[in-house]
RNA sequence: GGGCCGGUAGCUCAGUCUGGUUAGAGCGCACGCCUGAUAAGCGUGAGGUCGGAGGUUCAAGUCCUCCUCGGCCCA
């Protein structure tokens, strides 16, 4: 052993790897072939890894066969066998909408739910998985419509059957479409027999529910101004409504009062209102102040008018006038006081005094602190004209035109208009030129630029209208519900604490329901919270043709919807045996039975809002019966952070209303994909990724190790960049994968070592770091923590077994003797590994993992059906090995100097003297050179690491450099037994 | 316009609740090694005004305010 110094001045060696170097792979092998006599070539009795299994994935061309393989062997119901009678685990697929291609949204949302499923599958838990689509609803009528049109066939000439029909034939078709592109993401599931909510039976639960809630007494109709589009004669949900930036008819429009509290300062006093919706004022019935508003009368030509001291200069501007503020008082000041109509002169509705009202929603922001009401035309008018008990008078049409027996610009008037139309409104308009000529209109612009609703769907503006509509009330008391017993048994202790008594009402039950569910990440327990604390009644009525109808009989004389139980049995059957279009004229009486006369009732032909279909998922899914394998309550819904408004509350209230609690014990939701550079991805900025060709070009896996590598609970991100990050991460895994195989070649039971006791201390060590890292997995799985999950696998792969073990213990896999008893204890350890990771695996790399699964087990079952590996223990003190990497990097990181000056190539080259110190006791310096891959080791009494060439011989076969060896090329004793050894 | 959420290396993420060495990891990148995991493997290194500005504090990625950018929901 040479002295540190001595040695860096010795000469390399002059050898045959020296030539090596330049060699390219074919002469290599022509020289492996015939060696050469004075440098023998040992290569043929290494044992080098060896498999079949390639590094090159080509998954975009394999996945489909696999795909095929499984659903060959129907591995989902072979997972339910194997899983039959175990602790069940019920994920509930929220429905996508039956319409259109599978987006990133789509994939990412399947990709977790299928993570979810697969890890408690692996966990050992029956996690049956049932998709569904949603199918009925606007935008699938507006599609069928648009074909209509494109034939020139008029929708109201078809039988609605038929046209039910042609809608049931569109979303069945994109179910099918969509199903398959979903299935190619290799998700685990009953994908043949999936529920759609416009399947007889479901329809029949809908109206079963909605039967409930009528039976309770939990609906009711009434007149609400909603979201209306005159266009496509309908009231939408605020899902079906985008807002557009337009210009609008400003005007303002002065109120001469009544009783003139200020006679004595002016001549005549106007309460003076603006506005940017011209048409609502011939429907006006008050108008409303702020009572802590400081308002002034400025006075004009001898008249006062009334305005917010705050927007006095602006009203003036508007209204190019010179005026002076005669006077200054609070809102309150104006109770009590009426005004009249603009065109109080047409006499009737226009006669009629208009109160000046409180309105805690008056600001002085924009217009002059004095907001008109038109009950039928705004939320705030209405509720608060209601309060004052004046009622909404439904004088605009579906069509957006004032009624034939409407006074001002009614049937009679040739000016007639639809309210949308522009030319209604405009300031040379009949609206402005009547109120002109009244002398009230002060001001009127075209110019007032804001934002405002319009139909998605026909990008025509939608209004506020007030019609009758059927609701379902937030705040009565569900006095007479009767709340179903969940059919299988107790729920945990919510039910008792959600039912608190005959008094709550809804939305004191979802409040509840909502503090006893889980909520991942947390923050969507106060998203929710707070929607369902402040959301007004749900308005359950649409005008439309493709849905499920509100089944219910209206007694035209009492105005009271019939509740018979009976009735409402022979309705549930008949659409349980024809669909929605039992719900007809034809079959009325039969259902009313010889109890009632059909004369004296109104069959109600509304259809209900899509978002009670889907909230009664959880009634014909998981209760029906239909599925057997599902149970009531689920234990997770798993949407877009968008179904707080969506689905998780339209099922939280129809699940309250009929069940008294939520119909899922967690929620976990998730955020959007954005583009690279975290911008929204649409069409028109060209941004999209499309999962599909994401598959196409790079596979099912990629996009799975992506959607499971983001910390899906915020938006994130996806492109090119960071598929490429994840391509890397996945040939990592791979690789590891493949070494494993590999190195585990002919393998078998008789080479594993039993007693664990008896392995190296590396080899427990590794162990034991398995361990931890199954602690890891198993915790990310019960968080849902999947990036954790992802990570701390591919951290494992990368640092402990690839940069460490494998590379240490390289050379006893290839050059031990295949019984040496050292070499048997790492093959024992990397198969436990091999048999620990690949289930780690199996739910994230899903076709990759099977691939690795067959490759070693050709004739063995799906790696699909096995469960949560156990770890044994194997005792290995952490804080030794601590301390043991960490001399290991200040080994590493001191030999580089000597490779950097070309002294020392490969590190079995170095010879390293440690200080005594740094080394735990009980470390043998051979142990010390195995780990830091060097020459010799010794210690010494410095503490610095020094590094030096070795003038060791290097053994031919394994390449170490030992005193041992004679010259360099000649065998080390380990490898002369080993050569020998070897059969002849 | 309002409510809520987020912005930490080129990328994906820890760390923020509960303030405390020099802000971490993996990947990528650069350089080097190996050529017996080879379109693989190993090592070393560079890379961050923690979105910005104020403030509180002995001390701020962490707490407060405002701004900005982005997102979801609502109007």
């Amino acid at each position: 052993m040479g002295n540190a110094l001595g040695s860096l001045y010795r000469q390399r060696p002059l050898s045959a790897p020296c030539c090596r170097a330049g060699r390219n792979r074919l002469s290599a092998r022509r020289m492996s072939d015939q060696p050469r006599p004075e440098a023998p070539d040992y290569r043929d009795t290494v044992f080098l890894p060896k498999t079949d299994f390639p590094m090159k994935a080509g998954l975009p061309q394999k996945e489909p066969g696999i795909l095929a393989r499984w659903q060959e062997q129907d591995l989902y119901a072979r997972v339910r066998e194997a899983r039959d009678g175990r602790e069940k685990f019920i994920l509930h697929d929220g429905p996508p909408y039956a319409n259109g291609d599978m987006h990133i949204g789509h994939a990412l949302n399947h990709i977790l739910k299928d993570m979810v499923i697969r890890t408690q599958t692996l966990k050992g838990k029956d996690a049956p998985y049932i998709p569904g689509w949603d199918c009925h609803g606007l935008p699938i009528e507006w599609k069928v419509e648009e074909q209509y049109r494109k034939k020139k066939l008029n929708k109201d000439e078809v039988p609605v059957e038929e046209f039910r029909a042609e809608c049931r034939a569109y979303a069945q078709n994109w179910v099918d479409v969509q199903r398959e592109q979903l299935k190619r993401l290799g998700g685990l599931g009953n994908w043949d027999k999936p529920y759609l909510t416009m399947d007889f039976a479901a329809e029949a639960t809908i109206v079963r529910e909605l039967l409930k809630f009528a039976e309770a007494g939990m609906i009711y109709r009434g007149a609400k101004p909603v979201m209306w589009s005159p266009v496509e004669k309908t009231a939408l949900a605020e899902a079906e409504v985008e807002y557009e930036d337009i210009t609008s008819t400003q005007i303002d429009v002065a109120f001469e009062l009544i009783d003139n509290p200020f006679a004595d300062l002016v001549d005549k006093t106007f309460a003076v209102i603006w506005t940017t919706t011209p048409w609502t004022i011939p429907v006006n019935q008050a108008l409303a102040y702020g009572t802590e508003v400081e308002y002034a009368l400025i006075r004009a030509g001898g008249n006062g008018y009334i305005v917010a001291a705050e927007l006095v200069a602006a009203a003036k501007a508007r209204w190019s006038i010179e005026a002076d503020i005669v006077h200054s008082f609070k809102g309150g000041d104006l109770a009590g006081a009426t005004a009249r109509h603009p065109m109080h002169h047409l006499g009737g509705f226009y006669a009629r005094p208009r109160p000046l009202l409180a309105g805690d929603f008056v600001t002085t922001e924009s217009g002059t602190g004095l907001v008109h009401m038109a009950p039928d035309h705004g939320e705030d008018d209405f509720d608060l004209c209601k309060a004052n008990g004046i009622e909404p008078q439904f004088a605009v049409q579906a069509d957006g035109v004032y009624r034939d027996d409407w006074l001002w610009l009614g049937g009679q008037d040739e000016r007639r208009l639809s309210v949308i139309n522009p030319k209604l409104n405009a300031p040379e308009g009949p609206i402005c030129s009547d109120l002109r000529a009244a002398g009230a209109l002060l001001a009127a612009s075209a110019d007032y630029q804001h934002s405002y609703p319009h139909s998605w769907r026909s990008k025509a503006k939608v209004i506020f209208r007030c019609t009758p509509q059927w609701f379902v009330p937030m705040d009565t008391p569900m006095a007479t519900l009767e709340f179903d017993v969940a059919p299988l048994g107790p729920i945990g202790g919510a039910i008792a604490a959600t039912v608190s008594g005959p008094t709550e009402t809804l939305r004191q039950a979802a409040v509840q329901a909502i503090a006893d569910t889980r909520f991942v990440p947390e923050k969507g327990r106060n998203r929710i919270g707070s929607m369902v604390e402040g959301r007004p009644d749900w308005v359950l009525s649409r005008q439309r043709a493709w849905g499920v109808p509100i089944t219910l009989f209206v007694h035209r004389e009492t105005g009271e919807y019939l509740a018979d139980p009976i009735v409402n049995q022979r309705i549930v059957d008949a659409v349980r045996e024809q669909g929605v279009d039992a719900w007809s004229d034809a079959q009325a009486q039969a259902y009313l039975g010889s109890d009632y006369d059909l004369a004296d009732y109104e069959r109600i032909t509304d259809i209900l809002d899509v978002w009670f279909d889907s909230g009664c998922t959880h009634a014909f899914v998981l209760e029906s019966g239909r599925w057997p394998e599902l149970q009531w309550p689920a234990d997770l819904y798993l949407e877009g952070s968008d179904q707080h408004r969506g689905w998780f509350q339209s099922s939280l209230l129809e699940s309250c209303g009929t069940r008294g609690r939520a119909p899922y014990k967690a929620v976990l939701t998730h955020g959007f994909t954005m583009d690279a550079k975290g911008m929204k991805m649409s069409k028109s900025l060209k941004n999209t990724i499309n999962p599909l060709d994401v598959m196409r070009d790079f596979g099912a896996d990629i996009i799975r190790l992506w959607a499971l590598s983001v910390d899906f609970t915020e938006d994130h991100r996806i492109g090119p960049e960071i598929l490429k990050g994840v391509a890397d991460q996945y040939r990592k895994l791979r690789n590891t994968f493949r070494y494993l195989l590999g190195a585990l070649d002919g393998f078998d039971e008789a080479e594993r070592l039993e007693d664990l006791r008896d392995l190296p201390e590396l080899e427990r060590y590794m162990l034991t770091l398995l361990g931890q890292l199954d602690a890891t997995l198993a915790r990310a799985v019960d968080d849902y923590d999947f990036n954790a999950y992802t990570r701390a696998l591919v951290d494992f792969c990368n640092e402990d077994l690839s940069a460490l073990f494998f590379d240490i213990r390289k050379d006893r896999l290839y050059c031990d003797a295949p019984d040496a008893i050292e070499r048997r204890a790492y093959r024992t350890v990397l198969d436990i590994m091999f048999h620990a990771l690949i289930r780690y695996a199996a739910p994230v790399l899903v076709f990759t993992s099977e691939e690795v699964w067959q490759s070693r087990y050709p004739e063995a079952d799906s790696v699909h059906l096995l469960e949560w590996p156990e770890i044994p223990v194997a005792e290995a003190d952490q804080d030794r090995w601590a301390t043991l990497r960490a001399l290991r990097e200040r080994v590493l990181e001191a030999i580089e100097p000597l490779r950097r000056d070309k002294i020392v190539r490969s590190s079995l080259e170095a010879e390293v003297v440690v200080p005594a110190a740094a080394v735990p006791a009980g470390v043998d310096d051979a142990e010390l050179a195995d780990l830091f891959i060097t020459g010799q080791v010794t210690r010494n009494d410095g503490d610095a690491v020094l590094v030096s060439k070795s003038d060791d011989h290097k053994c031919g076969r394994c390449w170490r450099l030992l005193p041992e060896v004679t010259e360099d090329g000649a065998l080390c004793q380990r490898c002369d037994d080993a050569v020998a050894e070897l059969p002849a």
